[in-house]
RNA sequence: GGGUCGUUAACUCAGUCGGUAGAGUAUCUGCCUUUUAAGCAGAGAGUCGUUGGUUCGAGCCCAACACGACCCA
């Protein structure tokens, strides 16, 4: 269907139209209300029954029409401003023939400002009666149904703003995850930590095992690519004398979509020089326990019909244990690393043939137990094969003092106890490097630089990772990783404009 | 990358066996000064995702493609 021959929209555009003919700037910006939504509504009960409409102080507000029962010279709208919606009636009598006859051109989906008093309607609602109807905005496209709202799960992510004016759920999840990130601030803040930008352009992709979205710099003749992670740049502001830091930004993966999975998604980073991966496992617990009742006003939240109990302290397992206790795989299989690559086989995992058993190990685990740990879980004792950046533990060489959390089966957070001797680092890199085989996902140069501030001294220190979007999906009770992502990406529509699916 | 499901009016959805394209909301017209999914009466609104095929005839059957959802890798 072509625009122009859209009966809805032309009407609209004839009311724009008619609007101007009468004189009306349709896109005027020279009202300032001096009242929100919310503050009407704080006025309630210095409003009875008995308030008479027109009487009393007068107020302005302004926003956007949701809804518009019109009468032959009376009218009653609810409009909704960021703080909410309230209604208001508007009567011929009150505001005059010429300013009812604007008003009667004004649609669903108009911005409007009003003037006026409140009083209570005979239901009891409370409501401004107006004295002033001033036109904002013209709305040429009509807004969504108002019994079934949208639902189009398409055009909710593709439409976003049509999806924050429809559905106030939606709304609330994007404060939630604005108020979860100002609480992680102030949470690493008052400890002391000092939230730092590093690059997100990098000429080297590292501090993961992901692959990297590239792009190049024209004026240095270069390749540059996003980054995958900070951390080797947060690692050198600890070599630089900076003892707590944290970044909160975003990682770029050039990998699969999935409920669970954005191209881009938002990371918080966290380095604190003298601790351990244990005091991480502490600090975690207390952050996210306390974020989880300042935001859902309790420990326990509930995330998609399953019970998740935040409440410290957490369960916390070697990954030997939790393939034993929660996959039931015998303890003396776990120390035999021929019994190990058995078990990988019988279980149909397919490995690379240089991987060996602390790869099998992890793939068991990430198999059997991962989706099974609903309550949160601290794993730690994760193979130093598949830890290249993790510090080994000092009475078993074979596995790191590193940790990744889940909840609800999700991995929310990783982190460890930082590999701060530049020989070893430098080896396990290049080995990484030098076994990456046909896998594109290990990044094939070596940061020489990286290896050369370890070479100064990197205090000993703990760092950790925890995925925002993930964290919000809890906290939000939301299903997709695109819910709690504005403008989650999607392939672009064939033609936008006119609504087509 | 593979599988399953979906795409019909601005929105939410029906559409039987292949035989004239339907409803509610929204919109327009008339009446209506306390309504709130306002009401009553009437009207208009469609490239049935796209392209091809089968057929006398396709929203419906077949194929490819596009976009999306879910599951798997």
């Amino acid at each position: 269907m072509s625009e122009e021959l859209n009966q809805i929209l032309r009407q609209r555009q004839q009311k724009a139209a008619d609007l101007t003919d009468l004189g009306v700037n349709i896109y005027a910006n020279d009202f300032k209300p001096a009242e929100s939504v919310r503050d009407l509504l704080a006025m309630a009960e210095e409003v009875t029954d008995e308030t008479e409409p027109g009487q009393g102080p007068t107020y302005t507000i302004a926003g956007r029409i949701i809804a518009l029962r019109k009468f032959g010279k009376a009218s009653f709208l609810h409009i909704q401003d960021e703080s909410g919606r309230i209604q208001i009636y508007v009567k011929r009598d009150v505001v005059g023939d010429d300013a009812y006859a604007i008003f009667k051109k004004l649609d669903i989906g108009d911005i409007a400002g009003f003037g006026g008093a409140l009083f209570r309607t005979n239901k009891g609602e409370l409501t401004l009666q107006a004295d002033l109807v001033k036109p904002l905005t013209k709305s040429l496209r009509p807004l969504p149904e108002k019994f079934h709202g949208l639902t189009d799960i398409e055009t909710r992510y593709r439409q976003r703003y049509l999806d924050l004016i429809v559905n106030p759920e939606v709304r609330e999840t994007f404060r939630k995850r604005v108020e979860i990130i100002r609480l992680i601030r102030d949470f690493l803040t008052n400890r002391g930590f000092m939230e730092v930008e590093t690059p997100m352009m990098q000429a080297i992709a590292g501090g993961a095992t992901a692959k990297p979205f590239k792009t190049h710099h024209n004026a240095l003749g270069m390749d540059l690519y996003l980054r995958i992670a900070p951390e080797l740049y947060l690692k050198r502001l600890l070599i630089g004398g900076f003892e707590k830091v944290f970044e909160i930004n975003r990682n770029f993966r050039n990998e699969g979509l999935s409920t669970r999975h954005n191209p881009e998604f938002t990371m918080l980073e966290f380095y604190q020089a003298f601790a351990d991966y244990h005091d991480l496992m502490d600090l975690t617990e207390e952050m996210i326990s306390w974020i989880a009742s300042e935001v859902t006003g309790s420990m326990v939240v509930n995330y998609q019909g399953a019970e998740v109990d935040l409440s410290p302290p957490w369960k916390r397992y070697t990954m030997d244990e939790a393939l034993t206790e929660v996959a039931g795989i015998a303890a003396a299989d776990l120390a035999d690393p021929q019994r190990v690559m058995a078990l990988a086989e019988k279980h149909q995992i397919k490995l690379e043939t240089e991987a060996g058993p602390g790869k099998a190990k992890t793939e068991l685990f990430e198999l059997l137990v991962e989706e099974k740990l609903i309550n949160p879980t601290f794993v730690t004792s994760y193979p130093t094969e598949v830890s290249p950046l993790a510090r080994r533990n000092e009475e078993n060489p074979e596995v790191t003092d590193r940790f990744e959390l889940f909840i609800t089966g999700r991995e929310i957070a990783n982190a460890f106890s930082e590999l701060n001797d530049p020989v070893d680092q430098k080896k396990r890199l290049e080995k990484q490097i030098a076994e990456r085989g046909a896998d594109e996902e290990i990044f094939p140069e070596l940061d020489e630089d990286f290896i050369r501030a370890l070479e100064y001294g990197m205090p000993p220190a703990a760092g950790q990772g925890i995925g925002i979007d993930r964290l919000v999906m809890l906290l939000t009770d939301s299903p997709s990783i695109r819910d709690v992502i504005l403008f989650p990406h999607l392939r672009p529509e064939k033609s936008a404009g006119n609504g087509s699916r």
